[in-house]
DNA sequence: TCAAACTGTTTGACTCTCAAGAAACCCCGT
DNA sequence: ACGGGGTTTCTTGAGAGTCAAACAGTTTGA
C-alpha cells in the first residue's frame, strides 16, 4: 500500500466531505461555525462558554460574538449557571434543536448514500476502520 | 449496520482531520485558505483564478484579496496569460514550493500513522472503499 | 482573609467571504 | 473590419469569524 494514494484519498474524501457540509449549512442560512455550534449542543447538551469554545477549538471572545448572533436569531439561549455565578449555560431552543434535527437528517441521508456504495459486509469493516483511525491521532 | 452509528463515525473523522489540519496549518504562520491555496496550485500546477476559485468553491472576489496576501508573502506569483490577456496564471514561488512540499509531507506523516492503526491486508480494503466512497456523493 | 485563578465580555486588528459593479478583453456574426 | 454579447478580472462595501489582550465579577485555596 503506497501512501501518497492513500494521502490523495484522504485529502480528497476530506474535501468532498467539507464541500457538502458548506453546501448543506449554505442551505439553512447560517454560517458554517454558527451551524457548528448547533451541532455540538445538540449531541451535548447544554455546556459551559468555555466547555463549548474548547470543544469548537476557539476562543471564549470568538465564542461569545458567535453565541451572540445565534441568540438574536432565537437559535440558542444563555442560561444563568445554577452554582457557578461566573459561567453561562448555553442552551439550544425549541428553534435551535429543530434546525439541528434537520441537519442531522442530512447528515444520515448522507450516511445512507456512502451506504449504497459499500457493498453489504463491507460497512461493518469500514465502521470498524474509522473507529480505530479515529482513535489513533 | 445501524446508519447512526456510521453518521457518528463520519462526524468525528472529519472533525478530527480539520482540527488536525488547523493545528498543522496555523503552525506555517499561513491561514487555512491560504494553505488551502498552496496546496491546490501544487497539486494542479498554475491556474487561472477563474479555475482557482472553483476548485475552491469561493468567488473570485474572494481569491483575489487571498492572492493578494499570498503574493505580498512572496508565495505565490501572477503571471501574464500567454494567449488571453484578461487571465492570469497563478503560480508557486520557489517559497510556496517549499511550504507546500513541507505541508505534504506532514499530510503523509498523517497517512502513516493512520496506516499503523490498521492491519496490514485492511489498508488495501480502506482505500478501496475511500474510492468508491468518494466517486459516489 | 485575600491573593491567585477562573469565567465571560469587550476591544482592536486581521482575515475571509460575498454581491454588485466597473473595466478590460475575447469571440463571432455581419 | 467592427461592434455587440458574453467572459474574466478586479475593486469596493458590508458582514462575519478569529485572536490576543485587557477587564470586571466570582471562586478557590493557602
Amino acid at each position: 500500500m503506497e501512501t501518497e494514494q492513500l494521502t490523495r484519498l484522504l485529502i480528497a474524501f476530506y474535501e468532498k466531505f467539507s464541500s457538502w457540509e458548506h453546501g448543506v449549512v449554505k442551505e439553512s442560512g447560517l454560517s458554517l461555525p454558527q451551524m457548528h455550534t448547533l451541532e455540538i449542543l445538540g449531541a451535548d447538551g447544554d455546556l459551559r462558554m468555555t466547555e463549548l469554545a474548547g470543544k469548537m477549538g476557539i476562543t471564549t471572545g470568538s465564542l461569545t460574538v458567535l453565541v451572540d448572533r445565534l441568540e438574536r436569531g432565537g437559535f440558542v439561549v444563555r442560561k444563568p449557571h445554577e452554582t457557578d455565578r461566573r459561567s453561562i449555560r448555553v442552551s439550544l431552543t425549541e428553534a435551535g434543536q429543530r434546525l439541528f434535527a434537520e441537519h442531522h437528517k442530512l447528515h444520515e441521508q448522507l450516511t445512507q448514500e456512502i451506504l449504497c456504495a459499500l457493498a453489504p459486509d463491507e460497512a461493518g469493516q469500514f465502521a470498524a476502520m474509522l473507529h480505530k483511525i479515529t482513535s489513533c491521532f
